[in-house]
DNA sequence: TCGTAAGCGAGACGGTACGTCGAGTCTTGCT
DNA sequence: AGCAAGACTCGACGTACCGTCTCGCTTACGA
């Protein structure tokens, strides 16, 4: 289900008219955006050609560049096909929070997505075009773990006056530094920790 | 001082001799340090042209392969002169994390750093070269903040079986975050909140 | 009418297929060789450089190189399209030989063949692919004056067991020599004094 | 025995006092001349490298252009050094100029001559500064022969009105054309058939 | 059932930057 | 001062992609 409607830089006739002509075809947009997804998880955004994205797809450049005004879109709108956050409501915090993020994390070892995330956030500030399309995304991308929290408060798990934005860096903070700076290992025991820290603080609760 | 051998890709004959023929000019070298930072804040990494750099720099390109093997090792060494995390040392741990990272917050705003780091940080997973120059600079960029969670253990502050890198994450990763991907901005008052969160986790103290 | 198909470095797919993609541009290719000449006339052989051409034609130099493996085989492309001896039949051969050169003569001054030809000679010796370029084109370019000694010793003009090469060499070797060396100036009236000497001998005739 | 003062674009203390400092040394002088013969005879002028002449030569670039103003006088001189036509008086006409023609023609296979001549001479049109070096030396190197000539007149071998400057063009044709176009290959045998076609004239004589 | 309008793979197009190389100049420390 | 060495600025080299533009097809629709 395509809803990012600015992804498409295509003048498609998306009118009322079915227009005239060949329709464009699925099977080429399919195969461009999973060349886009393997070159961006092998070589990264900026040594990701899109002749290598065509010939990968077995696709002409025009078709590409009918579909998105330049590479960016196009892996802008493969980056928001990959998996996000998914969302666990058990009615515990902790419980929620942990299994959310072994999921995700799973994520990273199952998809490009560890690759193809630093890739375009770096790129994000040097670039206006690519964060307007992309700024979007990312905040979609973190809403599960928002309401996991929102339900939080009202719960009473957490306190009302939280900034419920820090507290979702907080969160995924440890793991967004080891993702980009390398550092310590990531694993399923570690993301428990970081959800006890971020919880009871470095001091430790009583 | 720079003490980063391995940033150099010269072939230089850093051995005992003065070696022959003319030396290289540090005025040059720095006047291309100098110009990289200042087109990296203009124009981010993947829009920095090395011919750029030469003719910002009034210098040859020749001049700055001689040093560099390319656009990269050179960006690496012109961020690692960029001012680091200043280690603050009151005796009590909460003055000494706002201290640090305000002034650090203050370098985003006056520097390159802010544009730069993500711009590597994203690059440094599909480049095992990079990578390789740029983990040891980021670890020792972090040293201070270790150092100063280090005192705290050793002054009670802080529990003794603490993860010490990972309670350094916590608190650097708010920041991470929102340097990344955007979302709210920073300030000096958002520094407060995130070691006062960190600190007592969210959840809050007693 | 090209036939010279060595000179073009293309891997064009010269079968049967028409080839698929767009094809090359006539207009490109014309006006790349036009630019050309004209540099070859301005500024010789070893001057010209491939982006001169390029941006005098209006053209990419990736569209230079597409066609010619380097600027070598584009120059003798060029030169290769330079009017050579027009063949005369009177049927006398001082005749035709006096207005064949006389008409050659003013090509030197309307063409640029008589800065290219010494530039091309004169690169011959040290290379071996122009030689074996060049050399064909050279070589059909004195076919006329063959054939009208040829026509001559037929006629009964000249001995039966004359050289012809060595013949023409003896008549093309004044001009070659100005041409090269510089020395006395070239014209119509020297002309004519060539092939009567070459006719007659330098011991003059009864 | 240099005499050829133009081409040496040295501020040299020619006059009278022997100027202060180290003398140059006449040992690199001559080491760098043999270095560029070698190499004008294995790549021709426009492969031959200054850098190269150096490297060859065991001397630092300094040091050439300290003597010449650049790489074209450097190569004019050491065309200059090599052997020309050696004049030769039996007092008959024939043997001299087969005698002359024929050392002459040794002089191909034994030096550089062969391949350096119409390097420079394919450069001379399109290089002014070369042409004015160069056209004295030329001049020279063909006295020989011009006085062979003169002398035939006075002995009345040869008519009063010849254009003497154009008998030798006649002569010396031939081998021009061969060394500048390929052609058939150089042989005494083929030296003498020049000659006396030169002295008969094609139409063969009674 | 057929024309027509758009999509298709292929690849050439004008550009721009790359990383290399050589020209001719300059700067070391040594002779 | 000259010397060997080698760094300096400058500018061209030939390559690689960018995003656009034809080619000669193929494919669906609507007349």
């Amino acid at each position: 289900m395509r809803t990012n409607h600015e992804l498409q830089a295509s003048d498609s006739p998306n009118g009322s008219a079915t227009s005239a002509g060949r329709p464009r075809s699925d099977e080429a947009h399919k195969a461009i955006l999973d060349a886009t997804l393997a070159l961006l998880a092998d070589v990264g955004f900026s040594a990701l050609k899109v002749e290598g994205v065509a010939s990968r797809a077995g696709v002409g450049k025009a078709t590409i560049y009918r579909r998105w005004r330049s590479k960016l879109p196009l892996v802008v709108e493969a980056f928001s096909l990959l998996p996000a956050l998914e969302e666990v409501d058990t009615g515990d915090l902790v419980t929620d929070l942990k299994k959310m993020l072994r999921n995700y994390f799973e994520l990273f070892n199952s998809t490009p997505l560890g690759t193809v995330l630093p890739s375009l956030a770096g790129e994000r500030r040097h670039n206006q075009a690519l964060s307007k399309l992309l700024d979007p995304v990312l905040r979609e991308r973190r809403r599960p773990l928002v309401r996991v929290l929102e339900r939080a408060v009202e719960r009473g798990e957490l306190p009302r006056d939280l900034d419920i934005d820090l507290a979702a860096d907080l969160i995924v903070g440890p793991i967004a530094v080891r993702l980009f700076f390398g550092g310590g290992k990531l694993g399923p025991r570690l993301i428990d920790s970081i959800v006890d820290l971020a919880l009871s603080g470095l001091r430790g609760r009583s």
